[in-house]
DNA sequence: TTTGATTATGGTATCGATACCATGCTTGAA
DNA sequence: TTCAAGCATGGTATCGATACCATAATCAAA
């Protein structure tokens, strides 16, 4: 049709023959407009083929319907469900999703920070929990709904949505200690940029300290891959020249675990009988057969779900302040 | 700071004391703004915290500085690499990713279509090479570049960035039989939305035909997962009551494979000796330690890298239409 | 019939930027 | 001295929608 131009409401309106305001009121609040101008107006959207402008209407009513995230990384499948979650409760609601990511880059956030502010967002998602200056007072300054999500930040900034990695952990080291074990190791979790892998961490080196047991933590910082199948696997190479009785794994997530069994499996140790190994959830929501493997089940979905929710509703989701969705230890066959 | 109210143009040049336009200078076109103004007018801005409105911004200049994706799912860890390569390129030239999932059903395409165009994108990129005829059409009567990625379609609407999938299974079948398998099996890639898996699965029954070897493939399609560890881990339950003689894998993914070696040396079936194990690539860019897997590694980060540069330079691109970037058959200890 | 309430509809200003044109000033050449 | 050219700058219209207010039409109650 048009050739680098739009139709515009104004074209609609005149084949209808009717005014802009008319054609806008069809689109948005049809019951108010009488039966056969709604008719004439319809007909003529679909004849010419009309596109609404939504850029025009942001300006006008100063509600983008946009609404702006910022993420570490894309590829990190976890954030992935969450996204999508995210992504789809929006859009049922008539929202878009402007995303952006950092690259794991902090000094990146307070530019992608105000791109997104540029598109005069309704709310924005934060993925991470530790802020510049800068961003932090950005922020504060605007009106629009925040939300911090995974890692429950100690103070919100608005709004957070997750769940507690260090409780996680401390419970799961908890279960391997109960269930009998006396050399716990942790696998992962010490990369500078992953917070979470950090927390996870940390509650493991709480519940051990607290049960009077000295930690086993290793990783492959060297190798630039932390959370990698192949981490998993190179654990055995050094795992027992730290401590040759290591009866038991925590792993920073069920990549790493798959690692772990794998090789276990290759070199015949027995698991869980000489070996118990815990992975750290949801890279791939079930894993019932094959593997087996016990682990902590992370509401990936559920957050970006819940996130959308307290973005179109931030009022209410103002009144908790902190949704805490939990988390699942699921014992399985590896522990 | 303002509370509800966003810092605009006017406030900065007032306090600047320059007209608005002196100040749009000096955001667009710095060099042609004399040194003193332009430094009042830096001062203005960082002393309101103004961030300029790009909404307003597009509807004035017809640029939205947006590009606009579908993908089916953003979890799929496939597209998450080329979605971040998509989005950091962009970002470094000042565009932004409107990211809409349509979850694999084709009758979303058209409304996540028209959600995107309502925001009027320089451009926009699709994930499936199979529209709609509302789709086509729509996508036609355009001004702006459109790109399909990942499978190249063989008529391509605007410009097409990817590789053959088909070639690339077809390559990898080559391989497998002339390094004296007999009996090759194909695991997954036969769900009724996965394109990609299905031109796989062709690339490898066009091979074993051109070589006159009976087929044998398999999956769980009724488990619903047909790329998971799982499905490789649940294939050796089938796989010799179909044929006892396999003696070579081709599966749909990484992840599938991942799962066979798992179960193969659990069953202490030797790997590549009594069966050869391939896998399609890149779920996880380089496995070089631990598994050892003989894979198809696929430019997933390139195609949307290759992408953006499209988006950004179409005329460069529409002369070439076709962009095939390729894929590497990446032989190791598996096969 | 008049009045007030209610519904359907349109006109006009406006959102915050950019495009385009006009202006005044400074130069250097004629 | 005069004029053309070039630069820095500002004024005003404009992008395509929505908000707000005004008006016409309809209907029920007085």
């Amino acid at each position: 049709m048009g050739k680098g131009k739009w139709v515009t409401m104004k074209d609609v309106a005149d084949l209808a023959n009717v005014g802009t305001i008319t054609v806008s009121r069809v689109l948005r609040t049809p019951e108010k407009v009488s039966e056969p101008k709604r008719q004439r107006v319809q007909n003529a959207i679909a004849e010419l083929g009309y596109v609404p402008d939504n850029t025009a209407g942001a300006l006008s009513s100063s509600k983008s319907r946009i609404f702006g995230a910022i993420v570490s990384t894309i590829s990190d499948s976890v954030f992935a469900s969450t996204l999508d979650g995210l992504s789809s409760t929006l859009r049922a609601a008539g929202y878009e999703l402007l995303l952006t990511s950092t690259g794991y880059d902090s000094d990146v956030e307070e530019d992608a920070l105000r791109a997104l502010l540029a598109r005069r967002p309704d709310g924005i998602v934060l993925t991470s929990t530790s802020h510049s200056a800068g961003v932090t007072k950005l922020i504060k300054s605007l009106s629009i709904p925040a939300v911090e999500i995974w890692q429950l930040p100690s103070a919100p900034l608005d709004i957070a949505v997750g769940f507690s990695n260090f409780q996680a952990a401390y419970d799961m080291a908890r279960h391997l200690i109960d269930s009998g074990r006396k050399n716990i190791a942790f696998v992962g979790g010490d990369g500078p940029r992953d917070a979470r892998g950090r927390r996870r961490r940390e509650g493991y080196l709480a519940a051990l300290n607290a049960a009077g047991m000295p930690p086993i933590t290793w990783s492959n910082k060297e190798q630039g891959a932390v959370s990698g199948i192949e981490t998993g696997a190179a654990f055995f190479e050094s795992c027992l020249n730290i401590n040759p009785h290591t009866d038991a794994v925590m792993c920073v997530s069920d990549m790493v675990a798959v690692g772990v069994l794998c090789e276990a499996r290759r070199r015949n140790v027995e698991v869980p009988g000489d070996l118990a190994v815990a992975g750290f959830g949801g890279f791939e929501v079930s894993m019932p057969s094959g593997l087996d493997l016990t682990t902590i089940e992370v509401p990936g979905k559920d957050i970006g779900v819940a996130s959308a929710k307290a973005l179109l509703d931030p009022e209410a989701a103002r009144a908790k302040k902190v949704i805490d969705l939990g988390y699942k230890l699921v014992q399985r066959g590896t522990t």
